[in-house]
DNA sequence: AAGCCGATCAACCGCAATGTT
DNA sequence: CAACATTGCGGTTGATCGGCT
């Protein structure tokens, strides 16, 4: 059997406070006092469950609540408090005077989570997470670089291997000017078996029609580059979505070591000649 | 003007921790 | 110490609103 109810579901009122309900908890716990949740509604005059009041009470009609948009200040307070104590929202309200952990939580969710995505910081663990930005300026950038065999491959220690894979696998489509090497024609003439896609190639085989046919330019100018593991195949259990997940593991770690420097959270590691700016937007 | 869609946020749900008997 | 009650917390839902087509 299931749990029992919190309180009895049967004439309690459900959905958004009316002005004269909120009236009378106000009215109630001023005379009162908060506490003694259970009994309070029935005390009030409320068709409400306990739990429903002290929500709405510690939510919004508490005096002391600061209502209105996070001002900058704030919201660094709660990025800096959430790279130690994660999704403590209660814990980093009690930092942040007159904020409630659920107005906390609804504005980390959708303003600061995403601003942090889209910075290319990883919302969980607060380190840097080029895999988050945008792959198309990233990629225009790489491959209009002139030593684009050492700069490939400095990026392919920073980025996750099976997103670069699929970003050069997508980039065809999307540049219109795209640079080859020399070699390249030759190489795309030689194209590379799928079962044998993943090793360093140079025999010429059969061209297939399938998904690892569609790999070969990035191949062929990783030949360029030098080991072919710069780039590894697709893992099996790559995933998209994975990409955009905000796993529940605790930052806590990282963030011990966040907070002891925190001009590091947005350090990141680019190689001295990399222009940082062409990735924003 | 109407419908669609994404963003926002108040409110709810269920579980865990804590307190009380 | 077990059982039950209460409170706190974090995740999720759903109503509402505004922008876009």
């Amino acid at each position: 059997m299931g749990r029992s109810p919190c309180c009895d579901k049967n004439g309690v009122k459900k959905g958004p406070w009316t002005a004269e309900e909120d009236q009378k908890l106000i009215d109630y716990i001023r005379f009162h006092g908060p506490g003694n949740w259970r009994i309070l509604p029935k005390n009030a005059g409320l068709q409400r469950c306990g739990k429903s009041c002290r929500l709405r009470w510690t939510n919004y009609l508490r005096p002391d609540i600061k209502r209105g948009r996070f001002s900058f200040e704030e919201e660094e307070t709660i990025i800096q408090l959430h790279s130690v104590m994660g999704n403590k929202w209660s814990a980093i309200a009690a930092r942040l005077p007159g904020r409630t952990d659920n107005e906390i939580k609804n504005h980390w969710n959708t303003h600061i989570r995403k601003r942090l995505v889209r910075s290319g910081i990883d919302p969980v663990t607060h380190s840097p997470r080029l895999d988050l930005l945008d792959l198309s300026s990233l990629l225009s950038v790489l491959l209009s670089q002139p030593n684009f065999s050492s700069v490939a491959t400095q990026a392919s220690s920073l980025l996750n291997p099976d997103v670069l894979r699929l970003a050069f696998l997508l980039f065809p489509l999307q540049n219109p000017n795209p640079i080859y090497s020399p070699n390249l024609d030759q190489n795309l003439q030689t194209p590379i078996t799928s079962s044998e896609s993943s090793q360093p190639q140079t025999e010429s085989t059969t061209p297939t029609n399938n998904e690892t046919s569609s790999l070969e330019p990035m191949n062929a100018r990783l030949d360029d580059v030098g080991p072919v593991d710069v780039l590894p195949p697709l893992s099996e259990s790559f995933d998209l979505d994975s990409l955009m997940s905000t796993p529940m593991s605790s930052p806590q770690q990282k963030s011990i070591e966040a907070e002891a420097n925190p001009s590091s959270f947005f350090d990141f590691g680019f190689p001295d000649d990399f222009i940082l700016d062409d990735f924003m937007f």
